[in-house]
DNA sequence: GAGTAACATGAAGTTGAACTGAATCAACGT
DNA sequence: ACGTTGATTCAGTTCAACTTCATGTTACTC
């Protein structure tokens, strides 16, 4: 009988890419996950793996036993929830993976529920951009994702990755409170006001930086990104300081005593926020507790 | 993560009632499994047992975890039958378990194609009445079964266990050859005519000893049932020697040269003979060119 | 094109998980 | 009451899986 273990890393090899990657991630060293693969070739009774390059890529009869495998890791992953389902206990670990501003907004909101109503989960949360929280929520390095969605910019769907919309976040231009600055800062009723402006925006490669500058060329201007920096506080620092200006989320703002001028833009756009996990987790208790606690903080902050 | 041999443990558990049969059925000590169960147990963080008299149940977290088991040891059949699939090869072992008059017919031709055209190919075989060769084929003691049904008694049906017809044998009467005894075998021309006469029949339990009994009420009487074996070449061996008549299908005349005399009933009633293997197995290579020798063999054999 | 970094694998040795066997206890049937 | 059957515990053993170290190969860099 193949045993599961020895199919799950032959799962992540297809997955990570290197042997060195899986070892790595699973805590073992690459020599061992070398032998285990060989001692699964070996009761597979075929080669799984060749050699491409240094590093290794998959047969046909590979490619075959990690899309069958990956059924198996699904259903031991729902036996586990219904394990869970019926101890009726909501115990044990989360790995939440969350982008900057919920980190900042809903989390901390929702871990106190949390930790008021189930003392006995634990939940460990790291900040990670969207896209790639999703990917490595895919391959179990997460429980849950928090990501967010900017207008025309769908995230991947990954199969098995199940989706539930959090709340919607409107985004606004942010600029200067008035006298901080250049004169041209006060007198700005929207968008195309801001077209000779120094703007702070989010490196190349975000979802957001793309949709920012949409929005600009959109408006007939090309933007003066003078500012880059992923850390949305920064923009609000540089804002306030009477630097720059940016579209902003509105979540940024909680908090924080809004020290800069906000305008709403005419058709009123908003980035979705929605938390994702593997279908296979479906309907595990903790996890269920911690979607519905970010949905009760998401329900009670006022974004608008 | 939960081991797949543990859970295949809970299973059998589940299937075969006690540890001792457990250990037996997978060559362990009752001991090692106990120990890996009791391991199981701390990994599930539940109670999956609790002791009944002197054998074990299931409580209910160890019933939701027997059915999740049982999806994944159906899906882990599956991929070992897609990775025999991708190796295109007919090897390995089939284990058979048929009943005695197929063993004695269809079973040896179908084996010697099977030599000739899949040489790598290692077929098991074990004489096991239907009932109970398809309940142990469906905890894994075997791969294939060959079985009968008799019209009327339509044998269990497991869930995941997949049948396919073989082919179909007639029943007649079966009565000494003219001048070896009583003069009223000679005049025999129905069942009718065997109201007052010595029957060798199965013993009570198989299928085929209610379907004869119920045959006889039909025809209006209770059968003189003198000689009892589940042995039907002992059936032919009492009647040729003018001792007993019997409802005999036409299978067992095969090979022997017919030294009884035979008798169509008017409604030519049919024993169906049919393979029924688990479907989590579909296209198995080496099990389907099993079950296509036996389809082969028997659409060769003439039972008519 | 030599030097170096990244990757996979093999050999040798170590550790720990899993198994066996003996002993014990409990439940059931005579 | 006694023998049988089943489960479990304990102590000891075995073997599979892991780590470390060494080797070979490929790719990138200057």
């Amino acid at each position: 009988m193949l045993e599961m273990k020895r199919l799950r890393l032959l799962w992540e090899l297809h997955a990570r890419g290197t042997i060195a990657a899986v070892a790595e991630a699973l805590n073992y060293s690459p020599s061992a996950v070398s032998q285990q693969l060989a001692v699964l070739e070996r009761e597979a009774g075929a080669p799984l793996l060749r050699r491409s390059g240094r590093t290794l890529e998959l047969t046909p009869a590979g490619e075959v036993l990690v899309a069958e495998t990956a059924e198996l890791l699904a259903g031991l992953e729902r036996a586990e929830a219904a394990l869970h389902r019926v101890r009726e206990e909501v115990t044990g670990t989360i790995k939440v993976a969350a982008f900057q501003t919920a980190m900042l907004s809903i989390l901390p909101g929702a871990l106190r529920r949390l930790r008021e109503q189930y003392p006995a989960l634990r939940v460990e949360i790291m900040q990670y951009e969207p896209g790639a929280a999703l990917q490595e929520t895919w391959i179990r390095s997460f429980d849950l994702v928090v990501a967010e969605q900017y207008p025309g910019h769908a995230a991947q769907h990954l199969p098995g990755l199940d989706r539930q919309a959090l709340t919607s976040d409107p985004i606004r231009l942010a600029v200067p409170p008035h006298g901080t600055g250049d004169p041209r800062f006060d007198r700005a009723r929207g968008i195309e006001d801001l077209a000779q402006l120094p703007w702070v925006m989010e490196p190349h490669g975000a979802a957001t930086r793309h949709w920012a500058e949409q929005a600009c060329r959109t408006a007939g201007f090309e933007p003066d990104v003078r500012y880059e920096t992923a850390d949305l506080q920064a923009h609000i620092a540089f804002i306030e300081s009477g630097n720059a200006v940016a579209l902003l989320p509105g979540l940024v703002h909680l908090g924080a005593q809004p020290r800069l001028r906000l305008i709403e833009l005419p058709d009123r756009p908003h980035r979705t926020v929605f938390t994702a996990a593997r279908a296979s987790q479906d309907r595990h208790p903790a996890l269920t507790a911690v979607r519905e606690a970010l949905a009760a903080e998401a329900a009670q902050l006022s974004f608008e």
